[in-house]
DNA sequence: TCAAGATTTAGAATTATTCTAAATAGACGG
DNA sequence: CCGTCTATTTAGAATAATTCTAAATCTTGA
């Protein structure tokens, strides 16, 4: 078994999950999600609504982004780096991680007990990793503790 | 040089790591510095803009994402989030990684063995975690190869 | 059919980052 | 010390990425 992903299964429940968020199944998101689906090279916004205009001249650059807000919303595409916004930066060199507050926006060192180095990825043949980025999403204790 | 032995600053390797990158140690970059440490709250390339100035009127915007790229060069500051450009995405929701190359900023699917759920990390009290998402950042076979 | 609400559109606005060219500041050899 | 060389800083313009706005259109359900 050959460690790079192969792709996913046809479109089968685009529609259902949408109405799941209380969201409508346009020609727009569709399109949006095909053009995802049929060249897997993770493409930018802008990629997107380039190839999406040849099937569909007329879709605006607001529209992409609309429909791929929803898609990420509905669970059908990831967000490749959850950060859509300003970098940060961080003086701390000690291993560790992140956790980003969903809610409030606040990002929080997390010591690691384990370094994910250990937990058990392999890459495929010829990949030279040099470092692990991971990244915890949910609430912060303050929010947590509001939301309930 | 003083006969009196003094306590090496709290900045003691700062310089020493610039210089090993072969960049120097300017007042500037030591400002951009001492306001990471002295409020590690993951600021903004702009809230380190606004922080510098208190204490440095005349410095620029350029200057800070200069000092910035200086500090993450030489290894006294980590980018939290690894990405500065435009967001992408991806459509496979099968639990997996992402392997950036540093050379050719190609993103791969890299499916993961064991999720980094199970890889010990250990939330403090309060925080709710949702999920996790791991970047892997190197070289691809491609890339790998050349550098050879 | 009509009203209400969701979605799309074009384009403006905003935000984040990079670039440019001129000015300045150190470092170094004479 | 002095001038030269190169790195760095600066202001501001340019570009890139994303969000917002208001009007038009489409869908759904009464």
């Amino acid at each position: 078994m050959n460690a790079v992903a192969t792709k996913p299964p046809p479109e089968n429940d685009l529609n259902e999950r949408l109405a799941h968020s209380g969201l409508r199944l346009t020609p727009q998101r569709q399109q949006v999600h095909e053009v995802l689906r049929e060249k897997m090279d993770h493409p930018t916004a802008d990629q997107v609504f380039l190839r999406a205009k040849n099937k569909m001249p007329e879709i605006s650059m607001a529209t992409v982004y609309n429909c791929l807000d929803a898609l990420v919303k509905c669970g059908m595409v990831r967000q490749v780096t959850l950060d859509r916004g300003a970098t940060r930066f961080c003086p701390n060199m000690q291993d560790h991680s992140h956790f980003y507050c969903d809610e409030c926006g606040s990002v929080y060192d997390i010591l690691q007990t384990i370094s994910p180095a250990d937990a058990g990825i392999r890459l495929p043949r010829g990949f030279r990793l040099k470092n692990i980025e991971t990244n915890l999403h949910g609430l912060c204790p303050d929010c947590a503790a509001k939301a309930k």
